[in-house]
RNA sequence: GCGGGCGUGAUGGAAUGGUAGACAUACCAGACUUAAAAUCUGUUGGGCCGUGUGCCCGUGUGGGUUCGAGUCCCACCGCCCGCACCA
């Protein structure tokens, strides 16, 4: 009896499926199926979380190609980025070097999987094929009027001179320089994602196949909301200031505000800071801080009195004073606000600080007591005891205070009712190398021009240096300097690239056609979209699906997508992350040194470092992740075990959206697995051909396989891939203990082969070439289960007693409920249960359950 | 801080509001073997004594809704994801 080896039968369909190009997605009259996993950054190494990801599109892409489809699953590269500059400013080299060679490495490292991805269709956003066709799309935009240039506040670098990422501002300081980051206004690109705020929003209530956390996650972050823009008066405000602008969602709160604040960039702070010194050294320390909305909100809350005063709009005598604080950003509503520390915790930590008034509008129906400590925020749909009304009843709920609070400040003058929206506009300047070039010149006579685009791509120059900080598209000395493409005068180019999210915005579109000379092709665009399943972290929950979302409506606009696509992802399944233990030492600075799982070994002491034997701190799991090089890397694995294994592994044991820990012992159970079902599929070819076994056991044996059909047919449709690995699981052991030798039997393990060929397809292929298959099983239909052996004659029913379960029937299955009854009745734990008496309700549910109440 | 999610045996996990712990791992025991590996079989949430188709407890903690809650609601604790220049 031969052994299973993986390595062999794994080579040998991965020949077969690429000479009959089993995967080419080609267009015709069939119906269309595109499965699209999000794709890499080409690090250089694939681990387990693409493995894992990969592995999920896979088993859809299979299952839904023997359903009879014409399926779409391509592979690229989301290939900008800051690794690549940062790995040729520590090792030298240059960016496109790494990313071409990691991406070659990639692919080599993902063949053996097996995945059936079509990589004719492959590409890389560093491509200036792909590139210029976006660079193509923005000159569109532009004439749309959906892209255009603000300033905006980036994080500096005053040491290395350059622009920081927020990932790269750590504690306030720049993580190479270890320098105190600045805050610093520059001039920047955006697209106008706003105007699509409204749409954006309406529209996620279509996408049905979407998970509800990622609609409510966008949902929030597109962030609607009805308020009152209206602004104070300034007792004596500096020169030409003489009131205050401010937007509110809570107006109902306005008769308890005690202080107005207003952001260190709002024009007035920038006024008073031009007189006076203590203002000045105030706002610059709060310009000391990073950008990011988290560090704000986590820093300490700090406010500075002005020592203005701001008037009440409904009582002129009631004044409140101004401050400026560091909480407030200058990019939210009007960059100042009303303080109403009853009702808004910050606000409220705020007033205790500087000794300012807390004043209740409003209490709970049921406790009178007034705000201390903690502010009293209740939901806006619970009824409230109004204190301090001005428009609407003494009980009423926050919603009806809110919207008779606007109407009461428009009928008086005060102010209107506005519709905001949290999003904001999407800034896509990077002042990097490393990213698709802005396709625009600055002109001195014509200012800023579009490229004309039979000069695209506007490539990357290749000779370019990093041995100092910025960008070197600055310094180059001969790419910037060009000609106006409007008069034909020197002028110099954009040196700004894109964020890397916009590569990735739209290369879903791009697969449908990956070679045309124009962005998408009409009819390709037409035949494929939309992406029927979309597969991805939940880590882009926001930002990548809702630019994407945008993108495709921008796309539309300029006829790069037909309306249908706007929409572009039909269904959305957001997998669970790859974890691992994370080992790690100290430096002689005590600083983390992390280890790679594979140079660990495990002593009764514990851990231990492989080469030098010191000991080894163990961290809870967590992400894989290079930085923390908890990585187990799937060539070993597949050169272990193979691929089959490391497939079935990442799909069973932890359902797809929750995160699963690799563990070697999990590994070795798979391939233990693969080998046995190997095993009674040798056996099988080599028994006697008995015509028949037993007839009852045959029979039952071909119920399970329906059955199991049935299961793992669901399983797979619905994301399931854990609970149909189990089903297999116990389906191998009943095939495994029924007796050899009979056809139904050798069938059984052919079905079981096919069931598992959308996770295992190598093994089941060379399974069902040995149990007398036709032709290649990634091409053959999908087994269908018999309804009729679904059914089962008769149930067995749970008999609980007050909810608890005291014994069991057996009745047929269409028993009607009657005659359950009585029969429940009759039984002798509810006789014991009863005594003499009636059960005071009896609740019996077909094929389910029977409850009988005492 | 704000928004979203998750929490079940020793472990990964299963369970349309209906028998909690399927399936797998690990451990232990047995079969086969000179032995080991491999393979096969079986036990395993905790407690109780009355050893039964027994009883009680048990799904992060505390409440609630229901004939019935792991599942729905409220509060709390812990962990994870996102927070607009990481990809």
């Amino acid at each position: 009896m031969s052994r299973y080896t993986a390595k062999e039968i794994e080579s040998k369909w991965q020949s077969a499926w690429d000479a009959a190009e089993t995967f080419k997605a080609v267009r015709d009259s069939r119906p269309k199926y595109y499965v699209l996993e999000m794709f890499p950054y080409p690090s250089g190494r694939i681990h387990m979380g693409h493995v894992r990801n990969y592995t999920m599109g896979d088993v859809i892409s299979r299952y839904k190609s023997s359903c009879g489809f014409s399926v779409l699953h391509p592979m690229g590269w989301d290939a900008f980025g800051m690794p690549a500059e940062n790995a040729a400013m520590e090792q030298g080299g240059h960016p496109k070097d790494w990313t071409y060679s990691n991406i070659a490495d990639m692919r080599d490292q993902m063949k053996p999987l097996g995945l059936s991805i079509d990589w004719s269709r492959e590409f890389a956003t560093c491509d200036p094929e792909y590139y210029g066709q976006q660079q193509a799309m923005f000159i569109d935009f532009m004439e749309k009027g959906l892209v255009y240039r603000k300033n905006a506040t980036v994080n500096w670098d005053p040491v290395d001179m350059t622009v920081l990422a927020n990932e790269q501002v750590i504690d306030g300081m720049g993580w190479r320089s270890g320098a105190p980051v600045e805050r610093r206004d520059l001039t920047q690109w955006f697209f106008k994602i706003s105007d699509f705020s409204e749409e954006l929003l309406d529209a996620i209530d279509g996408l049905d196949s979407w998970p509800d956390k990622v609609k409510l996650m966008q949902r929030n972050w597109i962030g609607k909301s009805r308020g009152l823009q209206f602004s104070f008066s300034l007792a004596e405000g500096p020169h030409g200031h003489d009131r205050v602008e401010v937007y509110t969602t809570r107006p109902d709160t306005l008769m308890g505000a005690s202080f107005i604040g207003i952001s260190p960039d709002h024009p007035l702070a920038r006024m008073l800071e031009r007189e006076n010194q203590d203002i000045a050294d105030f706002n610059a320390e709060c310009r000391r801080m990073g950008t990011s909305e988290e560090y704000l909100e986590k820093a300490e809350k700090k406010g500075f009195d002005t020592g203005l005063i701001c008037r009440h709009p409904f009582d002129t005598s009631w004044e409140l004073p101004v401050y400026i604080a560091n909480f407030i950003l200058m990019d939210y509503g009007t960059g100042a606000i009303f303080g109403c520390p009853a009702h808004d915790q910050r606000d409220l930590d705020f007033a205790r600080k500087y000794g300012l008034d807390v004043i209740d509008t409003f209490v709970a129906l049921d406790d009178g007591r007034p705000v201390e400590y903690e502010a009293f925020v209740p939901p806006k749909t619970e009824k409230v005891r109004w204190t301090r009304a001005f428009g609407w009843g003494v009980e009423a709920t926050g919603s009806e205070a809110i919207d008779a609070a606007i109407a009461f400040c428009e009928s008086n003058g005060v102010g209107q009712g506005v519709t905001k929206f949290r999003l904001r506009d999407w800034g896509l300047s990077r002042q990097r190398y490393w990213g698709c070039p802005i396709p625009v010149v600055h002109c001195d006579d014509c200012g800023v021009v579009a490229e004309n685009k039979e000069n695209l791509p506007v490539r990357l120059p290749d000779d370019v240096a990093f041995d100092k900080p910025g960008n070197p598209l600055d310094r180059h000395p001969t790419w910037r300097d060009t000609t106006c493409p409007s008069c034909g005068k020197p002028a110099k180019r954009e040196t700004d690239t894109m964020d890397t999210f916009v590569d990735s915005s739209w290369y879903f579109a791009r697969f449908t056609s990956p070679r045309a000379e124009s962005p998408t092709s009409a009819e390709d665009a037409a035949y494929w979209m939309n992406v029927d399943q979309y597969i991805g972290g939940i880590e882009h929950a926001i930002l990548h699906l809702l630019y994407s979302r945008f993108f495709a409506r921008a796309m539309h606009v300029c006829g790069h997508l037909p309306k249908f696509a706007t929409e572009p992802f039909d269904a959305l399944f957001t997998q669970g992350m790859v974890t691992h233990e994370i080992y790690v030492t100290r430096d002689d600075k005590d600083r983390p040194v992390y280890h790679l799982p594979e140079h660990i070994e495990w002593h009764e002491s514990g851990a231990r470092l492989g080469a030098t034997g010191a000991p080894v701190q163990v961290i809870a799991s967590a992400k894989m992740s290079k930085s923390k090089k908890n990585v187990v890397d799937p060539v070993n694995i597949i050169s272990a075990y193979g691929a089959d294994t490391a497939r079935w592994f990442v799909l069973s044991d932890s359902p797809p959206e929750r995160d699963v820990e690799w563990t070697a012992s999990g590994a070795d159970a798979a391939f233990k697995h693969l080998s046995r079902v190997y095993r009674l599929a040798t056996e099988a070819v080599t028994e006697d051909a008995a015509e028949e076994g037993p007839q009852g056991a045959d029979e039952a044996l071909l119920r399970e396989m329906h059955k199991t059909i049935h299961d793992v047919t669901m399983g797979i449709e619905s994301f399931g891939f854990n609970a149909a690995i189990a089903r297999l699981y116990a389906f191998t052991n009943t095939i495994a203990r029924a007796k050899p030798g009979s056809a139904t039997r050798r069938d059984a393990i052919r079905t079981l082969a096919h069931l598992m060929s959308p996770m295992t397809p190598h093994l089941a292929e060379e399974i069902w070439a040995m149990l007398g298959g036709q032709g290649l099983l990634a091409r053959a239909p999908w087994p269908r289960a018999d309804p009729a052996m679904l059914v089962e004659d008769t149930v067995t029913l749970p008999i609980q007693i007050n909810g608890k379960r005291r014994s069991e029937i057996t009745v047929a299955r269409d028993l009607g409920k009657d005659e359950i009854e009585k029969r429940v009745l009759a039984d002798p734990a509810v006789l014991k249960a009863l005594g003499d008496g009636a059960p005071k309700k009896l609740i019996v549910v077909p094929r389910r359950i029977v409850n009988v109440v005492t």
